[in-house]
RNA sequence: GUGGGUGUAGCUCAGUUGGUUAGAGCGCCAGAUUGUGGUUCUGGAGGCCGCGGGUUCGAAUCCCGUCACUCACCCCA
């Protein structure tokens, strides 16, 4: 006997069981309609992709940690996907002259990273991407956030629990650069440091931006910076970047109706972000972390095509999401009990049996039958078990007389209807 | 890549200064109940005490190693 293989999934991916399962896809419909009522398509795309598309713009760290690489049986070198931004873009690319922009896409594909797995973090997550091609317009942003807002929403998360915290990269480089007088190489080590301030301690931040050649004047400077608010944080950027910012004009003219938070410490791993940046912030103390976030890529079309088109968008991970809905008991109930069963007094009623169920389910009730003989107690057993709120019971005797009864699970209440009627008497008891 | 915590039944966990046959609750199966379930009662199945080594008359218990899970760091969607 060889040894017996183990059973869990492999390290950081997860199974999903009916009961998760059903909280999962409750969830999930509610995010796809309410997506689809902006107007949204979805659209999907492999999970192998070529290694070269992550390469350019994701990020060192992500594609010499962390991606899943392999190699095909003729050397050609891929990627399980790690996100799916530069596949959309590629797709986007590959079809942009029969496209009519702008373009509302979004999907739901599972991403891959070779991670160690921690709380919020895991090797395969599923990701909503939501993302808008081909707009420059500030109303793309706009569009971008009330979504957001009607995704909390539908997921009966009021505006108390979250916030959207939003930056601009390019307002954010020429502050930086003026405020403080950084060289613009210096510029996104300094970044990095600024995406830790929160988190790590005072002195720890100071050391960092040493090592990255700032005196005590400038890392004095740069901590002023952090505490910037908004109209200093613009006045800061050099004039004509200032003009460009759809942060600036969303803040100063007020464009959206609901809330947005300026953070200066906002910068994004990412390296494919060129203007607006955010994040979404759980304000539980709990769980005060980031739930997801996303931002305007001007050029990542660029990789496969001459023509320029802009992009905005983010990626919601389910793993964030769902602590999110149990930090605020927010998670819906798990639904994976049959309407109805229909049962048989004896083995010779078995058809009859069968045409009740075929008439349930033509009626759109969720109907099921026993597979293997058992007494009428038995078989009543495994239906409460499931959680069926109606048995229908076909016996000898009613079925002489063409009737079935039905039987209200949940009331011990039962009534003998004509076999034709079966439906409606259903319908009626699940209505109770 | 670095550090901490935890590994005992399907699940959640007890298990005394090391002591003989390793327990509970829940779950599962069966019976009480061959035309009526959930409750109740009775019975039953289910354990390489993560794995390997060591100390000891004796190890679930102490020591070393290892693996797994988990949390945090690093980094980040």
């Amino acid at each position: 006997m060889p040894p017996l293989l183990p059973t869990a999934p492999y390290r950081g991916t997860r199974d999903f069981l009916p009961e998760e399962m059903s909280v999962r896809t409750q969830v999930f419909s509610r995010l796809y309609e309410t997506i689809e009522t902006f107007g949204f398509q979805r659209y999907d795309g492999p999970v192998l992709e070529p290694v070269e598309i992550y390469e350019a713009k994701s990020g060192q760290e992500l594609v010499e940690r962390q991606l899943y690489v392999l190699t095909d049986k003729a050397d050609r070198r891929l990627a399980l996907r790690p996100e799916m931004t530069p596949s959309v873009a590629r797709m986007i690319a590959a079809n942009a002259g029969r496209l009519s922009f702008p373009v509302r896409w979004y999907s739901h594909p599972n991403c891959h990273r070779y991670e160690k797995p921690q709380k919020g973090r895991v090797r395969e997550h599923w990701q909503i991407n939501v993302d808008v091609f081909g707009s420059e317009s500030v109303e793309a942003e706009v569009e971008i956030f009330e979504l957001i807002h009607a995704l909390f929403r539908t997921l009966g998360a009021d505006p108390s629990l979250y916030e959207i915290r939003v930056n601009d990269r390019g307002l954010a480089f020429s502050a930086l650069e003026r405020f403080v007088g950084l060289a613009p190489e210096q510029v996104k080590p300094v970044f990095q440091v600024l995406d830790r301030w929160e988190k790590l301690p005072r002195e720890v931040c100071l050391e960092q931006l040493a090592g990255h050649g700032l005196d005590a004047a400038a890392a004095a400077k740069v901590e002023a910076f952090t505490k910037l608010d908004f109209p200093a944080f613009v006045d800061a950027a050099a004039p004509e970047v200032r003009g460009e910012s759809r942060v600036a004009r969303i803040l100063n003219e007020g464009l959206l109706d609901g809330p947005l938070r300026f953070d200066p410490l906002i910068v994004r791993g990412l390296d494919y972000y060129t203007s607006t940046v955010f994040e979404v912030f759980d304000v539980s103390p709990e769980n005060r972390r980031s739930i997801f976030g996303g931002g305007r890529y001007d050029n990542l079309t660029a990789l496969f095509s001459k023509q320029r088109i802009p992009g905005i968008g983010f990626g919601l991970g389910d793993v964030t999401l769902m602590d999110f809905l149990e930090t605020h008991e927010l998670k819906p109930a798990p639904d994976v009990s049959p309407d109805a069963v229909v049962l048989c007094a004896e083995p010779s009623l078995r058809g009859s049996m069968k045409e009740v169920a075929a008439r349930l389910r033509e009626a759109g009730v969720k109907t099921v039958t026993p597979l293997d003989g058992g007494g009428l107690g038995k078989e009543l057993k495994k239906a409460a078990k499931l959680g069926a709120r109606v048995a229908v019971l076909v016996g000898a005797e009613e079925h002489g007389r063409g009737a079935v009864i039905v039987r209200d699970l949940a009331r011990s209440e039962q009534r003998e209807v004509a076999a034709t009627d079966v439906a409606s008497e259903v319908g009626s008891t699940l209505a109770r």
